[in-house]
DNA sequence: CTCCCTGCAAATCCTTTGCATACAG
DNA sequence: CTGTATGCAAAGGATTTGCAGGGAG
């Protein structure tokens, strides 16, 4: 447990108890989720913090590196806690966001390409692409049983 | 003048003023604007029109593809009249967006292979993807002068 | 002891909606 | 005429902010 207090300082922040219990979320399911959704269920596990601190701590762990925002999804933003680059997939009907996984293109991260030829080429100093691609997932693609 | 009617015709809709006067703004400058800068540009071209008949009409425009919604900006919709596929650079610092274009990748449109491979491999329903990268421009970079 | 974090509530920002009126087809 | 678009104002959802108290270092 001291783990998260390591951690922490080692991206200069300081321990809180909402931060380890937002981070120990993260650490168990790899998932996305919204400001929301994980205030939800972190109360639901006897968790005292308010959305506000979830809001603020989500800030917080972004500007520290320690997850990442997925941009532009409707309206409310995702946070993930995976940091490697990869692309998303969003389902405009029912929410779901799954990973891309980079294979798919040959091994070869080509938004990361995207970037460095933008670079050169425009003078802009870029962070790191994000590529959320909207549609409809198999589920409900399906006709309602 | 009655290129508008016949335009929007064509897509399903009917004549307005305000359709208008957002259609030749957009045919004036190929530019990329948000719902409220639209709105304030036009009151002072002298355009009596409401902000939420800008929404309105740029959810209109765009369901109709005559307009593309530009996602995951900061906040606030921005939407462009080029429709053809290219990327956006953001400036996180002063806003501004500028076009990034697809030349710069051997022409090759790689978010067009992520989206095909992913609906091959995922059993999604894709829409065409939309990549825009957050940064800072050559303007923002210099030191104030 | 000092500063950062928290909780709560109010505030803000962007966008949508309700409803009566006006205009296009 | 019929139906859709408009304007205005009010509602809505997501995120931020102000402020006083509490805990970390």
């Amino acid at each position: 447990m001291d783990d998260v207090r390591t951690l922490l300082k080692h991206h200069g922040l300081r321990y809180s108890k909402p931060r380890e219990a937002i981070l120990s979320y993260f650490a168990e399911r790899d998932s996305h989720v919204s400001a929301e959704s994980l205030y939800l269920a972190l109360r639901q596990r006897g968790e005292h913090l308010s959305l506000s601190t979830v809001y603020l701590n989500l800030g917080a762990l972004k500007e520290a590196g320690l997850i990442r925002e997925l941009g532009g999804i409707s309206g409310e933003a995702f946070y993930d806690s995976n940091i490697s680059p990869h692309y998303h997939l969003v389902c405009k009907s029912c929410g779901a966001v799954v990973d891309l996984p980079l294979e798919v293109l040959d091994g070869t991260v080509v938004t990361q390409r995207v970037k460095e030829h933008a670079e050169e080429h425009s003078g802009w100093r870029l962070e790191e692409p994000k590529l959320t691609i909207l549609g409809v997932c198999p589920d409900c693609q399906a006709p309602k049983a």
